[in-house]
DNA sequence: TGTACATCAGTGAACGCGCGTTCACTGATGTAC
DNA sequence: TGTACATCAGTGAACGCGCGTTCACTGATGTAC
């Protein structure tokens, strides 16, 4: 893809296949999360001996980081089309539910327990602050009209206006600082208890949770 | 404890084993997750043979059982405590984050990604709920003075109200209704992304984050 | 177009490992008379 | 206080399993002349 334009049958069957390993490995994860992926089972999935995978990936824990990749990269798309289409905040919150609810297994790869010990390699976390990036701008047109109430910075909007290393030079006013931080906390919160099922049985609607905070994030 | 207060030398013995074989089993699921959790490996640190613990839990699973129903408590009890100590919202907020900071992975086990398949055995639903109740509670008591504006209702407010199973009969207003899943998605939604290490390296303090968002519940 | 060689996909056997769990057994500790 | 018996903790061997991974090999596919 970014090489050459020409693609051998051979490496349009070996894209195929690699594809088509990543597909039945999430499938696995969706039945039995991520620790119980198991290189030799997809390879049975597939009619194939369980040595024949080791032609694509280098082992079980590059199979893993590149799907720890594909979740980023396909959050970063959602969020970014989002925002290509003239999306405001609720829309990029809309987008991420969306996104989240089409496969929990896929969020939790991102957004749940961590295994001790595990560094996400470079190319992972440059694409978390791509995503970032598209929520500060959001954020930043989303802010009302300019009142004296809006331009007197409460303390969080000092300190991250004093610490903002992780928005780089992203031209971003400290209320956006923060509306960008609250989309992407109060929202996580809501939605990884949501997929988690610990609203199960409580009655009342996530959606209705969520929409509430989608009003007021732009304040 | 509950039933007779004799306890023999064998009874003693027996529940400081147990506890015993708790501890390690914490230390493993600090160093590897839940995942990695093996009663070979607690027996092999405890200088025994594996067999051995089958004294003490029917498996793997009960033991796992018995981790989450102790972090519940635990949490339960931290909660309560604090409440019981004339703590509000926030004071309760404190709480929570002390508790969570002290054993991320004691937290992960209760708020983090669900194993597929697995459910939670009823008393351990039951302490979720008490724990609620503490909240409702506080929440009830978090509001300002009745101003009009406050009394009219938010269309959240009107669902919860409309949907309040969660709540029991405990005489909560729809404000505190609210204040109470704030308290709880917003907050988780900070704390599991601090612990599970999303903020490092973005240079604002979380503390900041969740002050602020303390401040804010009462609203 | 045809032959000679290199490349590569996939197999099957094998290694070593650690897991959960069962079982028959030993030896120590407690209980009853 | 002493003996006879029951209870219980812990051991070591064993079973069956699935895992990740390596290796030498076969057979098909592509490339060069």
């Amino acid at each position: 893809m970014s090489t050459a334009g020409k693609e051998t049958p051979r490496e349009r069957y070996r894209a195929q296949l690699r594809a088509e390993i990543k597909e039945r490995a999430w499938e696995q994860i969706a039945a039995a999360g991520a620790p119980g992926l198991s290189l030799n089972a997809i390879a049975k999935h597939m009619g194939m001996s369980g040595p024949a995978l080791y032609r694509y990936f280098a082992g079980r824990d590059e199979l893993i980081t590149e799907l720890i990749r594909d979740a980023y990269r396909s959050l970063a798309d959602t969020v970014r089309t989002a925002a290509a289409s003239g999306a405001d905040l609720a829309g990029l919150g809309h987008a991420l539910r969306t996104w989240a609810l089409e496969d929990p297994q896929r969020y939790f790869l991102i957004y749940g327990t961590p295994v001790p010990g595990y560094h996400a390699p470079d190319d992972v976390t440059l694409i978390a602050s791509d995503i970032m990036d598209a929520l500060l701008v959001a954020a930043q047109s989303a802010g009302g009209p300019a009142t004296a109430a809006a331009a007197a910075k409460t303390p969080l909007e000092s300190h991250l206006a004093e610490h903002r290393q992780w928005a780089g030079d992203h031209p971003a006013s400290p209320a956006a600082l923060r509306r960008a931080l609250h989309f992407w906390t109060r929202l996580h919160g809501i939605l990884s208890l949501e997929l988690a099922g610990h609203f199960a049985g409580m009655g009342f609607d996530p959606a209705e949770l969520y929409e509430n905070e989608l009003r007021h994030l732009s304040q």
